[in-house]
DNA sequence: CTGTTAGCGCCTTCAC
DNA sequence: GTGAAGGCGCTAACAG
């Protein structure tokens, strides 16, 4: 059907052809081969410069079973924490010789399969996953398994057992900002906090309680809201934690989005920010810095780190020092970056 | 060296042997040749799906000569820019059974090369390419068209002739900007210009003067400064055009960036926003409508558009329906986005 | 030190 | 309708 083109490409063959030697050779001194001859080395390594010889991955990739070459599926490229995260994949496949092979799912679970069948039939030698939202079905990953194609999750796991994991405990940088805020005087801390349902919010809640425990101040179940992460919703939230009996005088949001949202609502309620009350939050995107009122602090999740952790994870797994039923699970700590004291 | 390890995975040698006919066979009935009895192709195909069979694509690549795969090559990827383009890269690809392969320069001539280096021993069947800002040496973009992998360039543009681009004309947005302002009543536009040797800065100063000119207003060239995109710089820049004698009421920034920067000066010398002074930007960001005080409009750029038409460009260069001289140059327009009347 | 050979999985031309 | 054979470029036994 499809006509294969010659690339033009030289070859070993022809190299061996024009200097009399066998093809071995040629492949052997390229790879500087002890057994070669200085000699016949040099003129192999000359006349491959100028032909311009390359070798051919995809021959390689063939004959040797693996590509070098790992598939990274994410759910949506343009959200800043994953195309963090994917920089530090990405930087952390290349000094390691391996490519990177990209799909994103946009939180669609058929997309999330086929990617994830057309990496498989690439031969990827593993994959990075962070799961969709909506992904509820697990049977691709079951298929890479069957395939030995090891999988590192990350940020968004699912929930199955004997799995590669990396991602980022919330609980202790949510202690962090709010032992911030209550060194600052704070008493009534409010959090507007993500669906219930989330791991993520989860963590933070439960943040929020050990923190107040800490200190040995009783927690208040009225002053965590779990909103849906609009702007509407948002506003709904300012709404009741503004109108409690106890004055809120801090709140911590789910994410940074949700923050500038809970600003602007602070701002028409004629309240003066950092002064009639304080907001914290999660470190989502790097441009709230820029915004005219940024929280005092927020909490770091380290997505370019997590990246390169999950990088790393797979390429020691992709380098067989693992027993094949050892699973990782690294969770790493996030951090209270302070902006404004 | 390397232990070539047995994937384990099925092949058509296998499906063969099981039902005692031909390899030969067995590849035609799984691609539906004609000439293949309707019961022999039902048998195959069901064994097939029972051995849970999937084709070697390392094997099609390396026996087609043509890998399905375009290698990217961009900057930066956590630039909102850029992983919006990328989006769009990666959706049109897939939808066309492309896959993408990823190299972020970091605008590192050094790793640029590299990356292009390894693409092409990978194989791509062509590129798709914004170079990075320090990039004078181009030999690596010309070792690609001595390899016949068609490079398609985006956004960030090299000085080559004959190179296929697709970009974003700049002036046409500028010219609707200003044509903006003045229709607000404003009549002393103040402009905030990047680095004079941009193609984007000129496009910039361009389509300002254009638009005057359409209005038969007079262009002063002291309103438009040059600034280097620091927070520094933009204060500099701002102290300047609010110390001119003609009072300055709207500005023109560079990006969504040095707005944000501006209008912190503006504040701190108490102006009001989209009263004593308005700002119009350009898109890079799609967070400047969290900022307590957005641009009343901005140049939208299309990034995700822009990747897309330089992926169907790509693809139908690679679907070789194009002279060999024939050099593709897409201009897309921008186009002003108002977010407050 | 170097050459010969086989084979990776698949497709395709040629023969039957 | 089906089979046999060759070859894509490279590596790695196995022989010298």
């Amino acid at each position: 059907m499809r006509k294969v083109v010659s690339s033009g490409q030289p070859t070993i063959k022809e190299i061996a052809k024009k200097l009399n030697i066998s093809v071995s050779t040629v492949s052997r001194a390229l790879h500087d081969h002890h057994s070669i001859g200085l000699r016949t080395k040099a003129r192999v390594k000359q006349l491959a410069a100028e032909m311009n010889y390359e070798r051919n991955q995809t021959a390689v990739y063939f004959q040797q079973g693996r590509t070098f070459t790992i598939g990274i599926l994410l759910p949506e490229l343009s959200e800043a924490f994953f195309s963090s995260a994917i920089s530090g994949i990405e930087d952390t496949a290349y000094s390691n010789d391996y490519t990177v092979l990209l799909g994103q799912s946009h939180d669609d679970e058929a997309r999330e399969k086929q990617i994830i069948q057309s990496m498989k039939q690439h031969r990827v030698d593993g994959c990075i996953v962070s799961i969709g939202k909506n992904t509820r079905n697990y049977d691709h990953f079951e298929m890479l398994r069957q395939a030995k194609i090891p999988v590192v999750f990350f940020d968004r796991i699912p929930d199955l057992p004997n799995i590669h994991t990396v991602s980022c405990n919330l609980e202790s940088g949510t202690i962090q900002a709010v032992d911030f805020l209550l060194k600052k005087g704070h008493r009534v801390i409010g959090m507007i906090n993500g669906p219930e349902q989330l791991v993520a919010s989860k963590e933070r809640a439960t943040g929020y309680i050990k923190a107040l425990r800490k200190h040995r101040l009783k927690y208040d179940p009225e002053l965590i809201v779990n909103a849906d992460l609009t702007a509407a919703g948002t506003s709904q939230a300012m709404e009741y934690l503004l109108s409690l009996r106890r004055k809120v005088t801090a709140i911590v949001t789910f994410n940074d989005y949700v923050a500038m949202d809970a600003v602007q609502y602070a701002l028409k309620q004629k309240l003066e920010i950092n002064k009639d009350i304080t907001f914290v939050s999660y470190a989502n995107t790097p441009v709230s810095g820029y915004t005219a009122f940024p929280p005092a602090a927020s909490v770091e999740q380290f997505p370019y780190e997590q990246g390169k952790a999950a990088t790393n994870m797979l390429l020691s797994l992709l380098s067989g020092e693992h027993a094949l039923n050892e699973y990782n699970n690294m969770l790493m700590e996030s951090q209270l970056v302070i902006h404004d004291r």
